[in-house]
DNA sequence: TTGAAAGCGCTAACAA
DNA sequence: TTGTTAGCGCTTTCAA
C-alpha cells in the first residue's frame, strides 16, 4: 500500500480509501491510485486491515462437519460457501471425526484465526467449554444436533417426527413385526429418530415386545450382520427403519444377501444418490442438507449483525419420498 | 498477550516465546506465563503473528474444486485437511461450478486472504493470470487437470490410459460396435479420456466408423437422452464407455428403460458409491481422489518448504474395477 | 479532499 | 534468561 501510494503520489490514507470504496475522493485521484494498483498487482491484506478495523472481522467463518468427505456434509458445506461467500466471508471447513478431542482442536485451530463465527456440528458431550468464546460474542450456530451445556442458535432436522412418518408409513401398509436399525446411542439424532419410531408404534397400539431394535450400527458391515441376524432369527420382521445411510446401505445387502428385497418392507433415514435406481427403489425420510446450511448461515450472519436475541432452536422438516422399497406389505 | 505478560508480571516477548514454545525460558517463568494465560483464556491471534513472522506464513491454504458437495470434491477435500491440517494449515475451500469468472474471483478472495499455497482444479481456458503471484513465489499445485499459460505442479489422473483400459476390456469381451458418452469436449479430461478409448480401438484395428461418439453431454438427463437416442437408432453399440459420473448414470437410466442393462455392456470412468449394488454392478474405471489429494498435498507443502525444483506433472494411475456391466458380452 | 500519526497484536533484532 | 524497541500493512482519528 506504501508503494501504490508513492507510485500514485499520494498519501497512503487516500490509497486506502480508493481501495475500500469510501467517499471523499476525487475522481482524478481516484484514477491515479487504480493505476498505480494495478502495476504493482497491488492485493489488499485482508489480515493487516482486520487487526485494527472496528469489529475485527477477518470475514471467515469455521464450519466442523462430520467429515467433509460425506455427501451430507457436503451440500451443508456447498450451501455454506453460498450464502456466507455472497457477503464476502470465506469459510475453513474441518472434519471431526466424531472424535470430541479434536473438536476441542478444530475450535481453537479457527479462534486462532480471528474466525468471525463457528458453524458446527457439536460431538462432545457438552459444549460448555465453548461458553466463554461464545459469551464473548462469537456468534455460534450448531448444525444437526442442537448443544448441551450451552445456549446458542441451532439448525436440526425433525428426526423424532421422521421416525414417526416411517414407523406410521410402514403401519399402514399392513406391518407389524416392525425393526429398528439404529446407529450408536450417544448420537442425539439417532436416540430421536427411534424415539419418534417407538413412539408413533405405541400411540398405534403395537406392542414393544414386537419391534426389535438393535443399536450401536455405526458402519455397513456391523448393519448388515444384524440385519442377517435379525431376518434369520425366528419370526423376523416384515418392515426395518434405519435410522442413517450406512446403515441403510448395511440392510440393503444383507436383504439382497437372502432375497429378501421385494419382501421386507425398507425405510431408510437420509436419501442417497441412485436410491431411485436400487430394485426396488428405496424409500427414505430425505433431510434437506442444503435447507439447513442455508438457514444456518443466515442465522450466523444475523449473529454476526449483532442480533441478540434469545437462541433458537430451528427446525427443518424431513419428507418422506416415496420409491418401492417401504411400499412393500407383508406377505398374507 | 500484553494482558497476560501483565498479569504474569513479565515482558511480552516472554508471552511470546512460552506461547510459541521457542526455548531459552525458565520453567519456573513458563509456568507463571501458562497460568496468566490460561487464567485469561488467552489465544494467540496468528494474523497478528503472520505479520510480523518471517516469511510471513498465514499457515492457511485456499483449495478450489468443481464443487465441494460433490464426493469425488469431498474426498479431495478430506485429503487435503488431513495432509494439511497435520502441519498445522487450516483450509479454504470454494466451489468453481465450471465458472471461470469464479475462479478468478476466489483466487483474488484468497490472495487477499494470503494463503499460504493455492491447490485448483483449473476451468479457464489459461492459468496465465495467476503468473505474477505464482512467480512472486506463491506455491500452486494444479490437481486434475494441467494448467495452460502456466509451469506449475499438477496431479492428474492417468485419463487416456483409462480410456484404453475400458477400450481394451470392452474388446476383450467381444465388443465390436462401440459408443462413447463424453461430457463437454472443453473439459481437458473429457478430451483426454475419449482420445485414449479411441486411439486403443484404433490400435486394435477398429474401424472409427463403428464407434458412436456423443459429446456435450453434462448431465444426467442430456446422457439419458443421448444414449436412447444412440440404443433405439439402427445398428445400436452394443458396449458404452462413459466418461464421467453423471454421464455413467444417465446412461444407466437409459439402459434399465430399455430393459437393455443386462444386454448392453458399460464401462463408467469414476466410481460411485452402491456402484455394486446395481444390476448388474457397474464396471468402472475408478480414481483415486484421496490419493491425489494427499500428493498434492504433498507437492505444495514442499513448495511451501522452499523446494525450487523444476515444475512436474505427477500421474496417479486410475483402476478397473469389475463388476458385471463391463463384462457382458455382445448378443451372437 | 487529503494526509500525518498512532496503534491493532504480534515477532525480529538486539540489548541487558 | 529476559526485556525493549521497532515495525509488519493496515484503519482510525484528527488535523490541515
Amino acid at each position: 500500500m506504501r508503494h501504490v501510494a508513492a507510485l500514485a503520489g499520494v498519501g497512503i490514507k487516500t490509497v486506502s480509501r480508493v481501495i475500500n470504496d469510501e467517499s471523499g475522493v476525487s475522481e482524478a485521484t481516484r484514477q491515479k491510485v487504480l493505476n498505480a494498483s494495478q502495476q504493482l498487482n497491488y492485493q489488499l491484506d485482508m489480515a493487516a486491515g482486520s487487526l485494527r478495523r472496528a469489529g475485527r472481522r477477518t470475514l471467515s467463518a469455521g464450519l466442523l462437519l462430520p467429515s467433509v468427505s460425506n455427501p451430507f456434509s457436503g451440500e451443508i458445506n456447498r450451501a455454506m460457501e453460498d450464502a456466507l461467500g455472497a457477503r464476502g466471508i470465506a469459510v475453513f471447513a474441518a472434519s471431526l471425526d466424531d472424535d470430541p478431542q479434536r473438536e476441542q482442536t478444530i475450535i481453537a485451530a479457527f479462534l486462532g484465526r480471528r474466525v468471525d463465527g463457528l458453524i458446527l456440528t457439536p460431538i462432545a458431550k457438552s459444549q460448555a467449554y465453548a461458553i466463554p468464546e461464545h459469551s464473548r460474542d462469537l456468534p455460534m450456530v450448531f448444525i444437526d444436533r442442537e448443544p448441551v451445556g450451552i445456549e446458542a442458535d441451532a439448525v436440526v432436522t425433525n428426526n423424532s417426527a421422521g421416525g414417526a412418518t416411517a414407523a406410521a408409513h410402514l403401519l399402514s401398509h399392513g406391518h407389524v413385526r416392525l425393526a429398528y436399525l439404529g446407529d450408536r446411542t450417544e448420537i442425539q439424532t439417532a436416540r430421536l429418530r427411534r424415539q419418534g419410531f417407538i413412539e408413533e408404534l405405541g400411540r398405534q397400539g403395537i406392542p414393544t415386545s414386537t419391534v426389535s431394535v438393535r443399536e450401536d450400527l455405526h458402519d455397513e458391515e456391523s448393519a448388515r450382520l444384524a440385519t442377517l441376524e435379525l431376518l434369520t432369527a425366528a419370526d423376523p420382521p416384515t418392515a426395518i427403519f434405519s435410522s442413517q445411510n450406512l446403515v441403510t446401505f448395511g440392510a440393503m445387502r444383507a436383504l439382497r444377501e437372502l432375497g429378501l428385497s421385494k419382501q421386507v418392507a425398507l425405510i431408510g433415514f437420509d436419501d442417497f444418490t441412485l436410491a431411485d435406481m436400487m430394485d426396488p427403489g428405496v424409500t427414505v425420510i430425505a433431510q434437506h442438507p442444503e435447507r439447513i446450511g442455508k438457514l444456518a448461515a443466515e442465522r450466523l450472519l444475523a449473529r454476526i449483525d449483532g442480533d441478540t436475541s434469545a437462541p433458537h432452536t430451528y427446525v427443518v422438516p424431513s419428507e418422506l419420498i416415496q420409491r418401492g422399497s417401504g411400499e412393500i406389505r407383508p406377505r398374507a
